[in-house]
DNA sequence: TTTGTAATTGCAACGAGTTGCAATAAATCT
DNA sequence: AGATTTATTGCAACTCGTTGCAATTACAAA
């Protein structure tokens, strides 16, 4: 909670105004234990405040997304998913078939990093990456 | 042309049937240079044939990917791409703030396809990814 | 504290993609 | 060839997410 108050002062000093709207979705994020999706921050402050619309959050989203203070991760699932940065980064290998996640520790794409950087002069964007395919029970 | 007939006569092999819609959105992926949209393929059909509707299109494709026929790629421009196998794999390097698309050779990310079989027994399908981040004049 | 103004919101309409279901038709069998 | 079966299609309604615009409101300046 008080880690949302903190991104809202780095906004704030960014240029962008502070609304009760963007604290409670701050806030819905920060609370959230792990993963959390638009749907769901829009529901848990409605219960509070209905006069909240959808749109507001995801323009948020998009928000927090560019200045780089929640990382978005396509879980295959029907629907994008969000976390705050705060919690290390990871990765996520979705099996196509059966839909299990395993988590992928961050330094597994180090070398990968390094090569786009320096061969490409790329500079990519792997705070939280899902990579598709099959595993081990579904070869 | 001759290709999509062979790919007719492939998915006929697994039990799928061939319908003429079908064979229409075989060609026109096939006749496609590069990379193209369901809505794509949907126009350039329907010019021909009025009958035919998206959600055909997006069946079809949905088919051809799980039999691996054509390999699908979100290049972050609002619609997701697809291409017929055939043409070799190969990845995107796609910046987020200026768009530009630079290719990345498949062999690149074979390193990463190995550690992932290796440690985690993970069967990655990189036939054809985007990965999102800044160029070298948006760093 | 009041005023000015540009950022932000809510709304409603839209775009891409998905899904349930009844009608159709491709492939198989006789 | 005709009947049978069941995959596939078209349709319409739906979901997730985006966008244009008028109304609102946070913040800065007077």
């Amino acid at each position: 909670m008080t880690q949302a108050r903190d991104i809202a002062s780095k906004l704030s000093q960014k240029g962008y105004r502070m609304t009760p709207q963007r604290l409670m979705i701050l806030e819905a994020i920060e609370g959230a234990s792990g993963h959390i999706s638009a749907e769901e921050i829009y529901q848990n402050i409605w219960k509070r405040y209905p006069g909240l619309n959808i749109s507001t959050v995801y323009r948020t989203l998009e928000l927090l997304k560019e200045t780089g203070m929640v990382t978005e991760t396509d879980m295959g699932d029907g629907c994008v998913r969000f976390h705050s940065i705060g919690h290390e980064h990871h990765h996520h290998l979705v099996c196509s078939r059966c839909g299990k996640v395993v988590d992928l520790d961050e330094s597994m794409l180090a070398p990968l990093t390094v090569m786009l950087v320096e061969k490409y002069g790329f500079q990519p964007d792997l705070k939280h990456l899902a990579i598709f395919g099959r595993c081990k029970e579904c070869v």
